[in-house]
RNA sequence: GUGGGUAUAGCUCAGUCGGUUAGAGCGCCAGAUUGUGGCUCUGGAGGCCGUGGAUUCGAAUUCCACUAUCCACCCCA
């Protein structure tokens, strides 16, 4: 096991065993978003560092702790591997005047994001998002759509046991006060707290509410909460939020508690959370962003949007009993051979079948008969045929239904496929090509079908 | 960044009180009267016991350091 290196840390590689979860469930979400409205948008894995400090916010763990900057050469700008999908989504809608058309924007995206944080279950330095962003609309009809969305999302995928839950987190306006008080409690019982709230109290006193130590959460549970404190705007905008979740059946729950890492949110801020894959449990979040795109440099513009863990979503599902993505295997026909001559023929047929569409497999490793049935047998193959001298000799072969052993009779005229491999640059090849996939159409029909059935 | 657990075959793990040729199951490869998979049986390949030190006649086993990994805190998706 003396091997170079392994992957970096935290970072892992998808196989093919376990890539086909991962595209069925970007397929799923990919129509999702779009009948919602939303357009898929691609940017740069790379952005100036400057974008997620402004952004994100300068005081935050993920800009001062977990960001992967380096500058490529010695005086080239300071660059940064996103660590999150809206700052750069943002940045791309103004430079692109996005903007400028009709509002409001809505747009979806899959992005790889990094962050150099200390890997555990459900939490990787490379992971992968699927997130959207609404541009343009202040009104809380646009929460709650972004919330439908998400909760839809959720509900296509399968994916149980994951609850919503929603808080105000107020505006510019009202924060302030709140704050305050928040900051006025919780320094007359200084002495109480743990070590981490005590730092909490001058840093971000928000945060208080979030801990999980015993004696905080007694001294948390009297404190001010902060939908008291929100001005008549964001008391409304909140009402009628919750409002629309309830006509739209989307069921939730207020928690105060809810506080985003991120300095951008404002007002609405959103979490999609499950108990069943550990300490991350929170599959979705988002919230509100007024303030973003004019931090930006762009026109004062609201927003909002969410972002969800595509391996925690995959791991949520792998904790559920049924596994909806399984991958399905994708070869139709194996023709074993034997013999050189066999052979070299199996390789045109396995060709001419391909360009027709069929997934076809033939022996590689020069393998004897019963191994190359027991391979077919391990990758899935529906149907076996041996070419041997046999049937290059008389032109007939038995193709066999691995799944129930049956075996029905061929006519293959080897003459031809001979023909067809001298053939092959010349100008009729479509036409053999079209005859020779005749030969199995009506054989593989069933699977044709069903290739298209997802 | 803080704390705890773990590190033996491709995978999941045994390995006694330190004792000489290092074990199982699964997987892989190959056979079981010579052209048909799955089930069963038999055999085979595959290990610097994470790395480096220390103790000892002798270390997979004890001690230290490092690294990796897992879990939790923190933070977040």
């Amino acid at each position: 096991m003396a091997l170079l290196t392994k992957a970096p840390r935290g970072m892992q590689d998808i196989l093919p065993k376990d890539v086909s979860r991962w595209q069925q469930m970007e397929e799923m979400l990919r129509l999702t978003a779009e009948v919602y409205g939303f357009g898929e948008i691609r940017t740069p894995t790379l952005e100036h560092t400057e974008l997620f400090a402004r952004g994100v916010g300068e005081g935050t763990d993920v800009v001062q702790k977990e960001m992967y900057t380096f500058a490529a050469k010695e005086d080239s700008p300071s660059l940064t591997l996103r660590p999150e999908g809206t700052a750069g989504v943002v940045r791309a809608a103004l430079e692109n005047n996005l903007l400028a058309d009709a509002l409001p924007q809505k747009l979806y995206y899959f992005t790889n994001c990094y962050r150099y944080e200390k890997p555990q279950a459900g939490r990787y330095r490379e992971f992968h998002q699927f997130g959207i962003e609404l541009l343009g609309s202040p009104l809380p009809y646009a929460d709650a759509e972004v919330i439908a969305l998400g909760q839809s999302v959720l509900d296509t995928l399968g994916i149980k046991d994951v609850t919503l839950e929603i808080n105000s987190i107020g505006c510019p306006q009202c924060r302030p006060a709140y704050h305050k008080a928040l900051k006025a409690y919780f320094e007359s019982r200084r002495d109480a707290l743990c070590p981490t709230c005590q730092e909490r109290l001058t840093k971000n006193p928000m945060r208080i509410l979030d801990c999980k130590n015993k004696e905080c959460i007694a001294i948390a549970k009297d404190a001010p909460v902060g939908l008291d404190y929100l001005c008549g705007e964001c008391t409304d905008h909140f009402a009628t939020l919750k409002e629309l979740l309830t006509s739209c059946q989307i069921a939730f729950t207020v928690n105060p508690k809810i506080v985003r890492g991120l300095d951008y949110y404002t007002k609405t801020v959103f979490e999609f959370v499950t108990q069943s894959i550990g300490a991350q449990g929170t599959v979705c979040g988002g919230g509100r962003y007024d303030g973003l795109v004019e931090e930006l440099g762009g026109p004062s513009t609201p927003g909002l949007g969410f972002a969800m863990g595509l391996e925690r979503l995959l791991l949520v599902l792998a904790a559920q009993k049924e596994d909806r993505f399984a991958p399905e295997d994708g070869c139709d026909l194996y023709i074993v051979t034997m013999g050189d001559a066999a052979t070299k023929r199996a390789a045109v047929l396995a060709h001419l079948l391909r360009q027709n569409d069929y997934a076809v497999e033939t022996d590689l490793m020069n393998r004897s008969l019963k191994a190359q049935m027991r391979y077919a047998n391990k990758i899935g193959a529906r149907y076996t045929m041996v070419l041997g001298e046999n049937e290059l000799a008389t032109g007939a072969a038995q193709l066999k239904e691995m799944a129930t052993g049956e075996t029905t009779p061929v006519d293959l005229n080897l003459t031809f496929l001979e023909d067809i491999s001298n053939k092959l640059d010349q100008p009729h090849r479509e036409e053999f090509e079209n005859m020779i996939g005749d030969i199995l159409d009506d054989i593989l029909r069933e699977n044709e079908s069903s290739q298209y059935l997802q």
